[in-house]
RNA sequence: GAGGGUGUAGCUCAGUCGGCAGAGCACAAGGUUGUGGCCCUUGGGGUCGCGGGUUCAAGUCCCGUCACCCUCCCCA
């Protein structure tokens, strides 16, 4: 390594290789399934004003707070990159008037997000999420429906995780609530950690989601946040599970469960897995229906969810087999022209060719055939062969298209 | 914002008490007279993260600094 090698900026990543092949197997698989529930994608603006972020995800939030990158364009304007998705979502169903329409919209959305934080295993600067939401619709079917949703895409992913729900109620109930916990808190303040000390002033509801021993005990006789919600949200969330359980998806009611962005109403949900190290929160989501309101568009309730691509790939250990590879090897330079034509020739009847294209030993040609995962071997000659590298059987033939015709069938499904 | 760990060859990492800079993998050539994986031989490769200090002598000890990893916090 040398001073002039300039690195990459702390907090973001490459995703190359294999990676690269999971992240894309993640975001089509997704999108297969967006498909199937009748979804549009929306493609969003990396760059927003900030105060589309402190009006949505709240200006008390950590991510509002210390965690956006914000500056100020040329032109002198206040913005952020986007720390997540829906509020940009939000602001696009309100601005674009797509609520003109009646009915009700799913839309949903794949790419970066950006929050300025210690970077740790599964948490970067840059980190990318697909999401999903719907405006319009206020019946639990809608949650239980984008629950499934999410649930297929882990299933075709083959990632487990287990789901944990709660209901957080209307804002007004829920502020009643945290007046009445913190009260109770305050009384046994001083058997909490010294980070829920300051918890029960700024954020109460963290403290019911601490990890520590000592706070799980004092807290076991909280006041609960079902207990100061009117009747129709506790149906709500009865049909809602009543749902859950008839589309057979096993979950775990979370009353402790609290999200981290002040906008959700109602539903919350989030899988959960144990196997990727502390950041094991692998997508989540949401009610939301004072949201779009709020951000100055007709009332319309919401809800949507999203999930970490970075955080997904941990779990995926492979992708699902691509089409075998042949490597076409022109013996001497006089071959290269033949070679090239018959390359260009096998990709346009649909193979995975590599043409190689280092000049070398043959044996260092064959040591990288191998290397690329080579299935087939063509050696280009004036009688070219063909090797089968898993077998080592070689065939000689007349002419290089002879062998396409051959190959074609052994290659393709 | 707080704590812990690690920086030595392209990669993974040894390096004892401060005393000649090492291994495996990878790469190149050959063993094999155009044929891969396994094996063998030979070879090329180093700002020991960076800066300072102690010392006859520093990869090794001390101070600072940067980066990465992990944890808390927070979140997906």
């Amino acid at each position: 390594m040398n001073s002039l090698e300039i690195k990459k900026v702390r907090g973001f990543q490459d995703i190359y290789g294999d990676n690269a092949k999971k992240y894309r197997f993640i975001v089509e698989t997704a999108r297969e399934v967006f498909e199937k529930y009748n979804f549009q994608e929306i493609i969003l603006p990396y760059v927003e004003d900030v105060s589309l972020f402190i009006r949505s995800v709240g200006e008390m939030t950590d991510i509002v707070q210390k965690e956006m990158y914000v500056f100020e364009d040329r032109g002198g304007r206040r913005v952020a990159l986007r720390p997540e998705g829906t509020a940009s979502a939000v602001r696009a169903f309100i601005e674009e008037r797509m609520y003109a329409k009646g009915g009700y919209h799913k839309l949903f959305y794949e790419g970066a997000m950006f929050r300025y934080e210690r970077p740790q295993a599964g948490r970067y600067r840059q980190f990318h999420q697909i999401g999903a939401e719907i405006f319009g619709v206020d019946s639990p079917l809608s949650d239980a429906e984008l629950i499934k949703m999410v649930k297929d895409i882990l299933d075709r992913l083959g990632i487990e995780a287990r789901l944990e729900i709660n209901t957080l109620g209307d804002f007004e109930s829920r502020k009643r609530y945290m007046d009445a916990l913190r009260e109770y808190l305050k009384k046994t303040k001083d058997t909490l950690c010294d980070i829920c000390k300051t918890r029960v002033k700024t954020n109460p509801l963290r403290v019911l989601d601490c990890k520590v021993e000592q706070c799980k005990q004092s807290t076991e006789d909280a006041p609960k946040i079902t207990d100061f919600l009117p009747e129709e949200r506790i149906e709500r969330y009865v049909k809602l599970k009543e749902y859950l359980k008839a589309l057979g998806i096993d979950f775990i009611e979370n009353p402790r469960l609290v999200r981290g962005l002040d906008y959700y109403t109602d539903t919350v949900f989030e899988f959960i897995t144990e196997k990727i190290g502390a950041q094991g929160t692998v997508a989540a989501g949401g009610r939301y229906d004072k949201l779009v309101e709020q951000l100055g568009g007709p009332p319309t309730p919401a809800l949507g969810f999203a999930a970490g691509i970075e955080r997904l790939m941990l779990l995926i250990d492979k992708v699902p087999s691509e089409n075998l590879l042949t490597v076409v090897i022109p013996l001497t330079d006089e071959f290269n022209l033949t070679a090239l034509k018959l390359s260009s020739l096998m990709r346009e009847r649909g193979m995975k060719t590599e043409l190689l294209l280092k000049a070398g030993s043959l044996k260092s040609k064959m040591k990288l055939a191998n290397r690329f995962g080579a299935r087939f071997v063509v050696f280009v000659s004036e009688r070219p062969e063909l090797k089968d590298m898993e077998t080592g059987e070689q065939e000689v033939f007349e002419t290089a298209e002879d062998i396409v015709d051959v190959l074609e069938k052994r290659v393709l499904v």
